[in-house]
DNA sequence: AAAGTCAATATTTGCGAAAATATTGTAAAT
DNA sequence: ATTTACAATATTTTCGCAAATATTGACTTT
């Protein structure tokens, strides 16, 4: 008889079905189904996803190059541990390479581009909500969060520079996530991403990239202040 | 910590066998062993790899991210294309992520970092050849040549850059595969790394970024003089 | 005790058959 | 001649077992 060895009974199967395995393991993944630096066993993830092996040991595979997952041979996949040294890193990627698209987008972009703007400025707002009461609240808050900062590159005109964005930002959000949102001053963040609408619609590329590099601390800072890092085990150098 | 204490008697065939097989695909396509956009049929890369289906699509799962490969349900794999455009969109992330990588070595750099650009200019003086006999001395040309560009952005202090200008970088070798190297005026393109090293050794953040913009665009003036685009059947807008 | 040995167990990795899907080729209908 | 239908073929994709490797634990030796 095969011996029960830990179950992760917690979370129930995933259903969602249609959605290629890579997508619906990535969103596990990002919404923080799975501990920071969790292993993870080809077994539980093949009852958890319905699966056999190879599929899920390819889009963990692909999964590698988004930074969500980290592999090691012979001992299996991983979690992509969370630590404040690499939440840095990602801040700082992000300003290379959001800086440099938001440059190009503001030099090149018409009024289509400034259109989405706009539109992006305008449902992120509306989703802005006083509190967040349920999950769904929130989901809606960041897809609208990340759509805005999606549209002011949108005109950047290379499809390198908006995937690394996408990329980084995915690994970004899964701090984000750790946070109780509630946290972040709604009002002050509404009015930071303002600030930047505005600075782009401007063409002030300078004043826009430096809000830009201001802007992406505030998870650092919003982290910091919580004891967070202690939890992981950080001697948050 | 793996002990081994014992010896195994038979020690394994180490010929190709020690080398991930994600290493030698990506070898094989960076070398343009199969032609851009070829289909990669799992039969054909069975028989060549000496493999069975699952490390193969392993790999070739893990070379998208690389962005060597490209991928679409239930149509299997294939190298990633050549363009022009292409080309350039490389040039462009490459410009966003190793100017910001060096300007941050630059400021951060020590008396380490410096040596080691030393030493990778003068192994890469050392390397160009005046012509380029044997694929040899292009493979030994080409490592000291990327090594130089990783040394100036060796300080950067992270990880996410230093990976990022690698994965580019070998996308471009592609590119760069392309011409007959012979091509490249040998002089100009040291004089180019040695202005690139003087610039960066001295601190001239700004210039040296400069050089780099003006650089990235070697290769895709090469190629712009031979006719390799109209091989590839691009219209090269 | 501490460290080493070795068997028992757990887990990952590779393989090829079989299922699922796409592509091609042929013939009938418009 | 062009399109449609459908069978025949080719290819991808999944699956579970078996092999390879790592981990654990009990036992011996120093």
């Amino acid at each position: 008889m095969a011996k029960r060895t830990h179950l992760q009974d917690s979370e129930p199967r995933v259903q969602d079905d249609g959605v290629p395995l890579e997508a619906r393991v990535r969103a596990e993944i990002i919404r923080g189904a799975f501990p920071p630096a969790a292993r993870l066993r080809m077994e539980d993830l093949k009852a958890r996803f319905e699966v056999g092996f190879s599929p899920i040991r390819e889009a963990l595979s692909r999964l590698i190059g988004e930074g969500l997952v980290e592999f090691e041979p012979n001992r299996g996949f991983r979690v992509a541990p969370l630590s404040r040294e690499d939440l840095l890193d990602i801040a700082l990627a992000r300003v290379a390479v959001e800086t440099a698209a938001l440059k190009r987008s503001i030099e090149h972009g018409d009024d289509r581009w400034e259109a989405g703007i706009v539109a992006a400025m305008h449902q992120y707002r509306r989703r802005s909500p006083i509190a967040f009461t349920n999950e769904a609240t929130l989901l809606s808050w960041e897809e609208s969060h990340d759509a805005l900062h999606a549209a002011l590159i949108g005109a950047c005109g290379s499809s390198r520079l908006l995937a690394l964005q996408r990329r980084l930002q995915d690994q970004h959000v899964r701090y984000r996530r750790l946070i109780v949102v509630k946290e972040v001053a709604q009002e002050v963040h509404i009015e930071e991403h303002e600030k930047l609408v505005e600075l782009a619609l401007e063409r002030r590329s300078a004043d826009a990239i430096a809000e830009i590099e201001r802007h992406m601390m505030i998870t650092v800072d919003a982290l910091d202040q919580s004891s967070i890092w202690e939890k992981f085990g950080e001697t948050a150098g």
